[in-house]
RNA sequence: GGAGGAAUAGUCUAAUUGGUAAGGCAGCGGUCUUGAAAACCGCCGGGUUAGCGCCCUUGGGGGUUCGAGUCCCCCUUCCUCCGCCA
């Protein structure tokens, strides 16, 4: 959430900032509410203190045993009026608070501007293209074929983009997740968590995917429940409204859960495999960071999620998102794109993300130093990593003409043995 | 699902038949000191204001009242017990 006061002081400038997200903003309506919202305070403020003397007055009335009749009577229509006003003005703060939900963050004033992924920004690049010999199957066909995975019964289970995985490819699934949250809860330094998977209105209003993101959520209706898109939710609001000690930031966490997405409007895009699917696995990293430092941060947990590949051994790019593919609620996003070989092309595995105080604000996420005044955290996420996308490059740059897969030295502890093969081999 | 109890600021803990939130601890700044401790002073939820100040804040929302932490209703969470259950 825009914090009101600064949209208040430079609103030109803010504008301008969030409008490079190919966004049009409207602030007159909201300042002209903000306008009327500080006057009517003024007023029920000037008429709370009246009411506040006259009830002290009154009570020292009755304590000297006089007659106070008067003066309650004189009191009443006060209250009555302050009443009035306050509902006014509830209905007013209201307003201005949805209409504040449903601007997104400013991007960094240095993020590139551009309108779409044909503007982001190389970073660098680790390792090489694995080779795409004549024999190498793309991820689908050798996986249906090996036994891996089966699209046809996931679909018969959920519908399309529910994926089924099946004998090896499980395990190797399950491997990948264990291998990632053993990498990020151990040298990487985050604390696992192990979070809910449905999660209240508060919640994912507080990471910024209420009220705008309704459409493209599961939801249950009877309970009043969400089912999380990305960890980043549940993580995130571990530790929404409450005041944390400056001497515990930077937190740091990462945790494994299924993500469930309804992808409404995307239909014919990228359907294959898993490329684009409603359910996916992913590990997510989640930071508290003091503003101060946030941007650091950021390096540094882009550096932990390209680590995962960097010990798959999968060539990698870093793209810095240009403005207009930078999320509602971030500032600024680093993607990892890993490198798919019979696809010919990059996939994205994993967005790096500093939200500033945006979630903080909209999640009531502070912390206080010494004898200062509480203030909002930075919060930043990134994916560390999702498996889908990492199982095709995977399956495809360990694919050998045998059909079995040469796995990676840190994955074959995991699965105790150097070679998959499918059951159909 | 049923019965009972509880929720006060970072934390702990008070507040008369309803009278306008008192303290302790932790933390931070200052005085003092070679340095530290102790002691003393100040700060330590939010809004509004240039500032003084004023207003709001006792889990959330309503109600009664001149006035609600306190009384009434609804909701949430936690605890105890009963029932059901992997």
């Amino acid at each position: 959430m825009i914090d009101i006061k600064e949209l208040r002081s430079r609103p030109a400038e803010l504008k301008e900032l969030i409008e490079r997200k190919n966004v049009r903003v409207d602030f007159e309506r909201i300042l002209g509410l903000d306008e009327t919202r500080r006057e009517l305070i003024g007023e029920t403020e000037k008429l709370k203190a009246e009411r506040n003397a006259a009830s002290r007055d009154i009570a020292r009335l009755q304590k000297e045993k006089q007659d106070a009749s008067a003066a309650i009577a004189a009191t009443r229509e006060t209250g009555d009026r302050i009443k009035a006003l306050d509902q006014e003005l509830k209905a007013l703060e209201e307003e201005q608070r949805q209409l504040l939900l449903a601007i997104p963050n400013a991007p960094h004033p240095e993020v590139p501007v551009g309108n779409d992924e044909e503007a982001n920004v190389f970073v660098r690049e680790w390792g090489e293209k694995a080779p795409a010999p004549e024999w190498l199957k793309d991820h689908l066909s050798w996986g249906e074929a090996e036994g891996f995975y089966d699209f046809p019964r996931g679909a018969k289970l959920s519908g399309s983009g529910f994926p089924l995985y099946t004998g090896p490819g499980a395990k190797l699934e399950r491997a990948l997740i264990q291998f990632m949250l053993d990498l990020q809860s151990g040298e990487n330094g985050y604390t696992e968590v192990s979070t809910p998977f449905l999660v209240n209105s508060a919640s994912m209003t507080g990471t910024g995917q209420l009220p705008k993101m309704a459409e493209d959520m599961y939801y249950c209706e009877r309970d009043d429940l969400w089912l999380i898109p990305t960890a980043e939710v549940p993580i995130t609001n571990i530790h929404a409204g409450e005041v944390l000690d400056a001497k515990k930031l930077p937190m740091k966490f990462c945790g494994y859960s299924p993500c469930f997405r309804r992808e409404a409007g995307s239909y014919g895009r990228d359907v294959r495999g898993f490329l684009r699917t409603h359910q996916f696995n992913k590990v997510e990293l989640v930071k508290l960071a003091r503003p101060e430092n946030s941007y650091e941060e950021l390096e540094k947990l882009l550096n932990d999620a390209e680590s995962v590949l960097q010990k798959l051994g999968l060539h990698y790019r870093v793209l810095t998102l240009c403005s207009g593919d930078t999320s509602f609620a971030s500032a600024k996003t680093y993607d990892i794109e890993v490198w798919s070989p019979a696809e010919g092309k990059y996939l994205e595995c994993s967005s790096c993300s500093n939200f500033e105080d945006f979630q903080a604000r909209r999640a009531n996420i502070r912390f206080k130093e010494g004898s200062g005044k509480p203030r909002f955290v930075h919060t930043l996420n990134g994916s560390g990593l999702a498996t889908s996308r990492l199982i095709v490059a995977l399956v495809e740059a360990c694919q050998q003409e045998d059909g079995s897969l040469l796995l990676p030295e840190v994955l074959r502890p995991y699965l105790g043995t150097e070679r998959l093969r499918g059951p159909a081999a």
